[in-house]
DNA sequence: TGTACATCAGTGAACGCGCGTTCACTGATGTAC
DNA sequence: TGTACATCAGTGAACGCGCGTTCACTGATGTAC
């Protein structure tokens, strides 16, 4: 038998397990058998800490939501100026991305949008949160007269994502052999261009 | 027993209903017996047209290449313009996500990226082609004086990739609530001053 | 400090299910005579 | 035009596999006395 723990440390350390395994393999690779093996217990013990598998999936969610909003809150508290804290989110994203490569295979998953509608909504929520944040960042450089003030924050912001999004898929296509900290440089220098004032 | 028709026949509808079924509920929807189901076969008939499985993957893939590839093309015969090519291309990528969803789908799924790394390199030549004419169109722009000297035409040509892919995945998690094509013309609009010459 | 007991995390066998694939067969189709 | 035959697309039963989930159980842990 495998030591016994209590609940709380058991779900931490499933939800931990579950997202390490959707890093390494995709949400294809996150079984009930998996994350039981990775954590030392038997898969049908997870049952006593989750309702089931999606229970499983929501706590992983949650917790990318939670690392995406984080990198938000620490720009803010790093920079004052809008511009830099762009910049500094946009290193601190791809950052995660290369260490948490959950984050890009769970919001370009299949089972996400093809599974329960609650789900998607679920992330949904998540990533229109985020935007919104960036774009409140894109707001504050307007009233600095710092970013073009013709511009729309959330347009902006979906921008923003777009300057990550293609990068980090073509890193994971090549197999790293894309540059992706290259080519987000060159072009932040673009993105900023075309949005800061004249 | 079903009709009884020739290997080219059968193999190009298996590959189209690969596809459909892909567009519809993702590759995880894409199972040996679901695209015999659609074909009006049974699943043991598609090893009569194709190997298994993987070189039923390939095909689809292969329709997915050609489709990205003849919009170039299509764009390069409509207009001479290098700034409108693009911006064709933009909008014709955009009726194609719209129309064929299994390009996203197969683009972002995890099953190209944790399968076998012979998909995944199909993919990602199939994805630099594209990519290579699109920065094919930027030289074209840059020895015309419209497109800035100094920018790089490869990163363009990501970051032109980057207009359309988080619009199209806010699409998909929005259940269609997200204006993909309102979005594209703003972020169109930034882009292109970002890029053209001043 | 020592004992009896309740709690509940972990176990392992079992389930039904859909998957990709195989294989001996069937019988419709097209060709040769 | 009619018949015999070869070809080969389609069939259906069977396989082993991993999946998520259930359930009666075991036994370590912490508490009450």
């Amino acid at each position: 038998m495998s030591e016994k723990l209590g609940t709380e440390i058991r779900r931490e350390q499933i939800a931990l397990a579950a997202l390490a395994l959707v890093a390494e393999r995709g949400l294809d690779g996150l079984s009930v058998a998996n994350v039981a093996r990775r954590v030392g217990i038997v898969p049908s013990a997870i049952y006593r800490h989750y309702a089931g598998k999606e229970a499983v999936i929501e706590a992983v969610l949650r917790l990318v939501r939670d690392r995406l909003l984080d990198n938000v809150r620490a720009v803010s508290a790093e920079a004052a100026d809008p511009l830099d804290r762009l910049h500094r989110l946009l290193i601190r994203h791809i950052t995660l991305l290369r260490d948490h490569q959950a984050i890009p295979r769970i919001v370009f998953s299949e089972e996400i949008y093809s599974g329960r509608p609650r789900r998607r909504a679920r992330m949904y929520k998540g990533i229109t949160a985020y935007l919104d944040r960036v774009a409140v960042i894109v707001r504050q450089g307007q009233a600095r007269r710092a970013i073009r003030s013709d511009l729309d924050p959330p347009t902006v912001a979906v921008m923003f994502l777009g300057l990550i999004q293609p990068a980090s898929i073509l890193w994971r296509m090549s197999d790293g052999r894309f540059d992706v900290t290259r080519h987000t440089e060159r072009a932040w220098k673009v993105f900023r261009g075309a949005i800061e004032t004249r």
